[in-house]
DNA sequence: CGTGTGGTTGAAGTGCGTCAAACTGGGTGG
DNA sequence: CCACCCAGTTTGACGCACTTCAACCACACG
């Protein structure tokens, strides 16, 4: 066992951060699934690393409408925003440890150390790519190109191969997609009919043909 | 919906005076209508800053399907990307004036000064903020609500109050918004018949209830 | 005056939403 | 251990908003 990692409360570092945490100061903070680590309009005073578990994002329209910005990963950071209030809401999916930066304390470090900087500039402009891209399915794809497109998303940022363990609802993937449970759960029905994907239980997911999923994404 | 979005203080000017720039060096370049500024793809090696005209960015999907993932105002800055290549092609929408920026000398400029980074970083968030407005929108807004969204938004971000020059084609549009230009044409003409709006000519448009419209966005 | 590009409008088609009902699995209490 | 409940999910029937198909219009340009 590989215990350097055990020791670490960071299992997964994705690319964009060259270490499990982003910066040596901010505590550790632990959230239930549905429990609010912030809310869309509060004054912006910490940025989030996601340490474990997943988180989402998301908002509510004027009616109740709610759209999901995205489902967040360990190593994901959470609040970094053009002004100064959060643009939207986030909250634990799973049970969720977090290391929770003080604004002030990162922009000091910022000024600091310039790679740094540039490490938050590849993260933000990350950002914009990866929700550049939501925007472009929501606007040109069909419902299966959707589902497909994020079974295949998921499977390369969360869990393995192709064996997915899905911690939200159809719910949250609806909201995300901009589709309705019903259209999302007809989906997933005719994927499998098709024998694309292997729906074991509702939250337990196997990828069979990736290949062709991958070319429904358009 | 925030229509917020982080650009620099370079207001609309005469191509004879043209407003501050984002960083002292680079170079300045013209665009006709239709011009490519760079391409989806490409390596990139310049960020450009708009100084006069439009600017359009999109996406092709496989099978011809586009969309428009901005349209950009003089002071925008087009082409900070996360990964190595540009992920959206951008074209002029008129005679466009730009300041192009060797990408490499942009980041020893930001090495050297870190309010340079915190700058970039701010037009970073603030495009991702950007872009996931629009991703809410095409997630949750009909028809209705997109156009006027986008009415109102363009308003802010270009022209004067209420009195809109286009520079963009009803495909344009309707890219941008994920319908058709069928569905963008019809939805005019419903807003013109309740008298929000005012369609002198296709390209000349004038915002007779701007706050209903506001309310139309959700 | 003909041609071409962009825009508008009508009629018909369709994909997804809405409404409604049945099902499933996990948790709880008798 | 079973009966029951309940939130989440699935499925069917139907309606509607937007797309598709098609025609016509407006204006610019040679």
């Amino acid at each position: 066992m590989n215990l350097a990692f055990a020791t670490l409360p960071c299992p997964v570092a994705p690319p964009t951060l060259l270490g499990p945490t982003l910066v040596p100061i901010g505590v550790t903070i632990r959230r239930a699934p549905g429990e609010e680590i912030f809310a869309e309009g509060e004054p912006v005073d910490t940025v989030y690393q996601v340490m474990s578990g997943t988180v989402r994002t998301y908002r509510l329209l004027g009616d109740g409408r709610r759209h999901v910005c995205d489902f967040h990963a360990p190593g994901d950071l959470l609040g970094l925003e053009a002004v100064d209030e959060y643009c939207c809401s986030a909250e634990g999916m799973t049970d969720v440890i977090l290391h929770a930066i003080p604004l002030k304390a990162l922009r000091r470090l910022t000024t600091e150390d310039p790679l740094l900087g540039q490490r938050l500039l590849s993260i933000a402009t990350g950002g914009m790519q990866r929700s550049q891209n939501h925007a472009s399915m929501l606007a040109r794809l069909g419902a299966v190109e959707r589902v497909a497109a994020f079974l295949v998303d998921f499977a390369r940022r969360f869990d393995a191969d192709d064996e997915l363990d899905l911690p939200m609802t159809r719910q949250d993937i609806a909201d995300y997609l901009g589709l309705t449970i019903h259209t999302v759960s007809r989906t997933l029905s005719q994927l499998q009919d098709q024998g694309l994907i292997d729906a074991r239980t509702s939250r337990r997911v196997r990828l069979r043909r990736q290949d062709q999923l991958l070319g429904l994404c358009a």
